[in-house]
DNA sequence: CAAATCAGCCAAAGCGCTTTGGAAGCCTCT
DNA sequence: AGAGGCTTCCAAAGCGCTTTGGCTGATTTG
């Protein structure tokens, strides 16, 4: 059932149905109401290849999925899929991803843009000074940015949680425990988000006239196996921290495993706090020893970026608007008191 | 630049260039080559949705996602799209997500196919009788099914594991160890790999005049809490099995926090062998004890997916083929002889 | 009362590709 | 020399939608 059939059963042309249906002004109310039903009865559904071919739209949002045999895609992804799936599902919008070489993005962005594939794109785990931004800024499609970037001379819109923020909270409740030296376990240092959790945490720290010491920070991808390894180099140190704050909870459960194999315990020896995802499968409450957490729900986070690019494809949003989330702190039994 | 335009350059009609860039046979090998070179020097690349709208093909492959807010897609999803990324990028095909009502699948897949918006789709996670099978097949769309289903009278291509083969030889090892109490921590009883798994434990079992009795087997979705909660079980019992298999890593981690928080150890008080997908984030040699495991790469199976996707679009691969990978035993720490 | 306005509809021209149904030119064969 | 067969190309008809530029008849305006 195409347009041409349906429009000669109605005795109408295929422009007065095609308007009718697209809720144009110039067609009468009751004229409206015959097509609007017969369409319903009939079941017809515009083809989408031909009205992306007349509109260029195409009705879905794009993500560039960097792969590689060296490259993993983080369990974090899926969960922001899930949020971005569950508004999607609500306003068919699918969801397009474009493997690309992750050593070079670019060609696949101009690829999709060039192509029209998608109406929006969104961009995440940013750098400073990300050249994808840049380049999607000036390619002129709608984007978000999960995440944030730094160093550019423009502005852009995106969705951040308070890393910085999150992370000073948790270092100032160490330090207000009496925790002189901490560490931290970050995520890759290139990435912006491991880049503000340290800034705030350098911030409480210096508020307490103390610094972060290059040996007390490791950055690594985060693997339970390199949490363990990190956790382990800290705590073999001549003055091994007394508390760490770790980016995941997947590394956590190598920090954990490390502070066990080395006797100690936690909280008594070490006081540990990490970011949490909020994963099903994986839950801080669960840990041995119930995790303290900064915790912000990642799937909720992909729910709003739909929610955004739907808005923007349909022109309700528009500049460049900046949206940052407060991040819980979560205190469980994992934090106590310094030792003596 | 579009085909117009170009063929314009070339003195030569649409229909020429078309055919020459798409390897008809029906001209000839100098204006082949000029129409090529031409096509390369201008960055001339045919819109997809023209020669979508033409040839009703698009270039990508479909997978329908189930999503609700009860709805949580696990992990290995991301693992297997990793794989299948790995091969997609190589070939310029994208994948298109469909997010669907978890209940209601059925329009969603009917949806991409009238729409003709994939050329092909997979299915995973099947279980006995999946309707979605059932459905795809009569639709007519190319597809691949990730697991297996049964219970139907027509045959249908897919790439599943060994899972019976896999728990039968892990129970078989401990079983030759001595123990005589086996229990199985399975995941969702009414997916097809999960009977597969029980099937290959039994029938291990039963070989040895032994039977998994109700009590001993559990089936529960995948995350650490559910692993954690079934070992309580199974180990507070009067008789508690002496070994455990478990159908995930993710599960294991619980098990092995349950036979810590009940003072036992691994092996001596109990062996462990659990089911490895191959995440780079977590790995069975870093367990506490190093976890034996029936190990098989879900991301190898995804890339393997999009190969045979590719090749059953572009008529290579045709009928209702099924691969059956076999799956590796792996034997570390975590199993020894059963106790006296 | 003629002119201007407006609501409501339509024919046809795209969008950029593929594919059908020739046609021209050149050989070969009888 | 004419028939038949290749090879190599082309014009034009789709694919199914949106949108431009009218056209008609009824209503308002000066």
């Amino acid at each position: 059932m195409n347009l041409k059939q349906l429009s000669h059963m109605l005795s109408l042309s295929q422009t007065t149905v095609s308007r009718a249906l697209n809720g144009y002004p110039e067609v009468s109310e009751e004229t409206r109401r015959r097509v609007m039903d017969a369409a319903k009865r009939h079941g017809y559904r515009p083809n989408p290849s031909a009205r992306r071919l007349a509109t260029g739209k195409s009705g879905m949002i794009g993500y560039v999925l960097p792969t590689g045999n060296a490259v993993d895609i983080d369990p974090h992804f899926v969960e922001f899929l899930s949020g971005l799936g569950d508004y999607a599902r609500a306003h068919e919008l699918d969801l397009v991803l474009s493997p690309a070489d992750a050593d070079d993005e670019e060609t696949t962005y101009r690829r999709i843009v060039a192509n029209r594939q998608v109406d929006a794109v969104y961009v995440s785990s940013p750098r400073p000074a990300d050249r994808r931004l840049a380049l999607v800024n000036t390619l002129g499609i709608p984007f978000i940015v999960h995440g944030r970037s730094e160093g550019f001379d423009f502005d852009y819109p995106y969705l951040d949680i308070d890393n910085e923020g999150a992370f000073h909270e948790a270092a100032r409740l160490l330090l207000q425990l009496g925790h002189k030296r901490l560490a931290l376990i970050n995520g890759n240092e290139r990435e912006t988000f491991a880049i503000h959790r340290e800034r705030g945490m350098r911030r409480a720290l210096a508020a307490n006239g103390l610094t972060l010491g290059e040996r007390h920070i490791r950055s690594v991808a985060m693997t339970e196996e390199n949490g363990y390894r990190a956790a382990r180099r800290l705590l073999e140190e001549n003055e091994p921290p007394t508390a760490i704050v770790c980016s995941s909870l997947i590394m956590a459960l190598g920090v954990v495993r490390a502070v066990r194999d080395l006797g100690l315990t936690i909280p008594g020896d070490l006081s540990l706090v990490a970011h949490d995802d909020v994963f099903p499968w994986l839950r801080p409450e669960n840990f041995p020893v119930p995790l303290s957490t900064t915790r912000s729900s990642i799937r909720l986070a992909g729910a709003r970026v739909a929610e955004r690019l739907a808005a923007r494809i349909s022109g309700l949003e528009e500049g460049a608007r900046g949206e940052v989330w407060p991040v819980d702190l979560v205190v469980r039994g994992s934090v106590a008191g310094a030792p003596s």
